[in-house]
DNA sequence: CGTATCTTGTGAACGATTTCACAAGCAGGG
DNA sequence: CCCTGCTTGTGAAATCGTTCACAAGATACG
């Protein structure tokens, strides 16, 4: 299987939305071209992309919507629920857990830990914030397989790698430092300062 | 002026935050291969980086911490402060406002604006949610250079549309959406749905 | 002062990604 | 049933980003 960049698989899942929002249109079939104007792309790249993984529509018509969003959410492991659990229940990860529309996109947050006795025992939505303590356990007994890191900084290199032994495959870090993880882990990064500081660069030199 | 990659830019910000704390932990000098180690990356990329900016360091030696640290903010206009307002003071957007980590770095949130009428006149660290009909002139009067919006996916193209026409000039984007802006305008998506769904791919294509 | 060691800065090679361009498939109308 | 208009799928070309490899500057030391 050829190598998908991480930039296609970021555009795949812009398509899906993208979809999602022609279906709930109501709209039956859907050009390269149309979705490349609303994703801000080129016809030549949604084709491109799709190519990758098969060939989905229609010459002369386009991609139904419907086929096209059950491939792609297919391609994206979407037709499952993941389990995910979620550390830290600062403000940030407690912002992150009231988003409740992840659960509609598959990702069921199932435990939240967090070192502070102060949160531990209280009820985060329908959860209840458990202690540090018992997240090594837990993470394996409930196969969690995607854990969100919200600590601080000093922290998320510790709690990564309590994470990565306890079986968890793919982080997503929220805190503001460079994690290391084994191949085979997959890790991806939120870092709002540094997108803030790119938006600086960018008004800088002008 | 020859154009930079976007992923240069992030890269930069990350030597910048590996500077610093090279520098708390009281080194002089660095080469190319720690930033890089630390980073990372490599160092080859480390020294072509930074010589789309000049030459910084001394063969041998390496860069000098403080100087390399003093060009890197002098590149990402860094060495002022931004004034930034926040749109939106839901969950998320009261978390990012709490996270004051932005004020040290140069990010100045100044003012905070939401149309619930529940959140108006409401305190919000040391400021006051402000109603949404005083925005477009907030902005303007106040000179705000960067937008950071949290609000809705359906309310957030007529707001950036709204922040263009005061005179923002760069936008950061929580909302789930592809958002449009006119050229010279520069935006910035933190799409954490996004992000997910490429670790479910990740899993998934095992 | 000469030699050994280190590390930068940078063309050139390489690899990856995007764009181009066009043959081929499909639908609709006359 | 053929012609027109539209759109896909995909090699080939172009562009962009990364890695290689090495000359040259800098220091340390005998």
């Amino acid at each position: 299987m050829k190598k998908i960049s991480e930039s296609a698989v970021r555009r795949l899942s812009l398509y899906l939305r993208l979809l999602q929002e022609a279906d709930a249109a109501g709209a039956e079939t859907i050009s390269s071209g149309q979705l490349a104007e609303r994703g801000g792309t080129t016809s030549a790249q949604v084709r491109k992309d799709l190519s990758l993984f098969g060939s989905f529509g229609k010459r002369g018509l386009g991609y139904s919507v419907q086929e096209l969003l059950e491939r792609i959410r297919a391609i994206l492991g979407l037709q499952r629920q993941w389990r995910v659990a979620l550390i830290g229940a600062g403000k940030l990860g407690s912002a992150l857990f009231s988003y409740r529309d992840f659960e509609a996109r598959g990702f069921e947050i199932r435990a939240v830990f967090d070192r502070d006795p102060e949160k531990v025992g209280t009820a985060l939505g329908g959860l209840t914030v458990r202690a540090d303590e018992e997240m090594d356990r837990a993470l394996r007994d409930e196969a969690i397989e995607i854990a969100i890191v919200a600590v601080p900084g000093e922290a998320a290199q510790h709690v990564v790698d309590r994470v990565v032994k306890a079986g968890v495959g793919a982080v997503l870090n929220f805190a503001p430092v460079r994690l290391k993880v084994p191949r085979g882990v997959t890790l991806r990064n939120v870092d709002v300062t540094l997108e803030l500081e790119g938006l600086s660069f960018a008004l800088n030199s002008r």
